[in-house]
DNA sequence: TCAATGACAACAGATGCTGTCATCACATAG
DNA sequence: CTATGTGATGACAGCATCTGTTGTCATTGA
């Protein structure tokens, strides 16, 4: 018989989770948390390093996308093969139904919603030495990450709002867009 | 006489600049910078709402650029009314010293890095009204937007580096770099 | 059998941030 | 000249986040 049960990390989290739905992120505190999960407040920061990131364990997204644009084809051009890696990367998503809580809650409140931002900007920067490999200099790979993290976005916001989309239509659409946004303008003919 | 000495918001920032310049961001506390400012610390918090607000007060740059896309030419597509509006943006920036210290300093602490991003996510979200204004969906006028700031950051960081080029210049050739990123290959004709 | 290890609790403390009330120079009215 | 209000600040108490340290007790393995 174990002395205290198994996936403590994990009873955090759905602990946090449910405890930010009911009374919001500032509300709930580090030690109710803790107890709710059976814990006490110290061992809460030996498996987060703060309080915001029971929400932000796991690097599987960054992870996916850097294999990915490191095994792309070496002929696609840079946003391409960021776009490419981007078309898969619903494989990581766990269910809708836990993304949509967690976006819920995230959207309320303003310190969730930062830690999203660093979070988009960690996988950023893990790319530029990705885009490197393949022979980009780290600022302008940084840019086309950045054009590319815009058409993410884009399609991001699109497949959470549209239950049924597949995400990697959502994503080639998106790059249409981002086409037609940048292009120069056709002259216009009169 | 005046009872106290005047100024007490700009001497915490230039306090909070020294302090954070010697010792870190981390290492310095609030109470500190508010006896080295000549204040309480509970003064300081009527200044400024955290402590790492002391390097982001103002909004200038958010001001300037949505008057400017309200006030752009109705013909711009919305990406170069966005641009447009960027080009004239060094004109509220301070003194490239002043700016070059305080890169430096956001620079070394994740927690002014993360404040940074989050005044760059209100400054988009402060332009979607204002692209609304002009006809565009809010979801599609934050993918321009987004465009844009990866425009903005690909020019405000080859300015910092350069210290004589024309910002308006770095703005055009960025958004050169852009269409040529964007745009699709060019068929290759064997 | 017993030492090492790992998972956790217990406690103390620094710091960030907030609420509340007192204080005192100054302005203005009477 | 006095009274009264106003606005900036200090003083103090308190909660929450986060960290350092140490003790406890199963489990493991020699």
């Amino acid at each position: 018989m174990p002395r205290w049960e198994s996936d403590a990390q994990g009873r955090l989290e759905r602990a946090a989770l449910e405890l930010f739905e009911t009374q919001g992120y500032e509300r709930t505190s580090v030690a109710q948390i803790a107890r709710t999960a059976g814990l006490t407040e110290r061992s809460f920061y030996r498996y987060f390093p703060d309080k915001r990131e029971v929400l932000f364990a796991g690097h599987e997204i960054e992870a996916h996308l850097v294999g990915q644009v490191e095994a792309a084809d070496p002929g696609l051009r840079p946003l391409e093969a960021l776009l490419t890696a981007l078309r898969t990367a619903d494989e990581v998503f766990r269910s809708r139904e836990f993304l949509l809580r967690r976006v819920r809650v995230i959207a309320a409140s303003p310190a969730l919603a930062e830690r999203d931002l660093i979070k988009l900007a960690h996988i950023a920067e893990a790319l530029v030495p990705a885009l490197g490999r393949r022979g980009v200099q780290p600022d302008k790979a940084r840019f086309i990450i950045d054009v590319a993290m815009a058409v993410s976005r884009r399609a991001t916001s699109r497949w959470l709002a549209d239950p049924d989309a597949a995400f990697s239509e959502l994503v080639a659409q998106a790059a249409a867009e981002l086409c037609e946004v940048a292009a120069p303008p056709a002259p216009t003919v009169r």
